[in-house]
DNA sequence: TTTGAAACAAACAGATTGGTCTATTTAATT
DNA sequence: AATTAAATAGACCAATCTGTTTGTTTCAAA
């Protein structure tokens, strides 16, 4: 029953191309250029290009709680450690892409938060599904004594994902690596109990 | 001599749309529309639609780095005083706009980031011009005693404006108030000597 | 008052966009 | 083998977009 596409791959190829260039400057003959299928297809599989881009937000989504949740969950390490391997892990990946390529909700929130609805609500739940997978694992390292308790653990999960997205958004703007060098060392300050 | 329009009434139009709707989403023909004036106004004061782009930011920058200094240096304050209440202000500024309009220069560097060469360099040289703002009070407080020590001045601010910038992308990304509370309980923290 | 350059106005053009339509092929099911 | 629905292909269309052109008005300097 396979077929000649299906639509993960195609999902997987706007993704790339909305990380890179946005979505408004990304073309649905783009996308079906490189996904190498036909309008016909596209439109078959898809509503409309919003409609698309909504699922690439989700798809992305999906594929990165998936791949935190191992990592915040791995028993080798405590909680404290899990965190910073993270971190460790996705600054490692930017640094391989040479720091061209942003994250794809970061992005797409700020293009498309006004827009349509649709894509404000899938921005929404995304990040609200990365706070459920990072604030156990805070919550976890407080009551454990590696993490500060200063803060309650969703105040301190939500500045900690802002400062990571934040030191994205700055590093997307040119100042390359420095903004993600400085987020991981006040990562371990303020993670100090 | 006064004429008709002027370049600044039709940058500030600009910035709001911008603003608001993205780059990309927002046309020339809503840009003429909305600041009143004909197309060929507009292409007699702009090359074309990314030197306006550019210039919107760099209008943006400078507006903002100006009233931004001026908060900074208020001698009635000490320097941490100083953050404290610049920050207060912005938030409150996103709460009176309902968290509807997010930072002109998140938006654009994240929407913008690899399009175009001139605007990598305009939201590098726009963000480093607020790093230039805002350092200086980081250190007079770290000499002071008022600010932490524990990282260099630098890196510091870094991280503040990281967290702000994050904190702003979660919360046009429809968290509204919550994260802007988290940054501001975190940033007392992390000022703490 | 004449002149020339900048500012203004709006019709227009060329390219691109997202989306539709019709027709054909594929593959699973009966 | 026949049937059916999904998948594929690509020509096509209407709308929109940026940018140009042509012509008029303004205004300050000569």
């Amino acid at each position: 029953m396979n077929r000649k596409h299906n639509k993960e791959d195609i999902l997987r190829k706007g993704m790339a191309l909305f990380r890179l260039n946005g979505y408004h400057k990304t073309g649905t003959n783009e996308i079906i250029h490189e996904a190498g299928i036909s309008r016909g297809s596209f439109y078959n599989f898809f509503k409309d290009k919003d409609d698309f881009g909504v699922q690439v937000l989700d798809f992305y989504g999906i594929w990165s709680t998936d791949y935190m949740k191992t990592v915040l969950t791995d028993k080798a390490l405590n909680p404290k450690q899990r965190l910073v391997h993270l971190f460790d892990i996705f600054v490692q990946g930017y640094k391989t892409e040479n720091y061209k390529w942003g994250c794809l909700l970061v992005g797409m929130s700020q293009e498309l938060g006004q827009v349509n609805p649709s894509f404000t609500e899938a921005c929404h739940r995304n990040f609200e599904d990365f706070v459920a997978v990072f604030e156990p694992c805070v919550r976890a390292g407080q009551k454990e004594g590696g993490i500060s308790k200063k803060q309650d653990s969703r105040t301190l999960t939500l500045a900690i994902l802002a400062m990571y997205n934040g030191a994205l958004v700055l590093m997307k703007s040119g100042m390359r690596h420095e903004p993600l060098a400085a987020f991981q060392e006040q990562l371990n300050l303020m993670l100090e109990p």
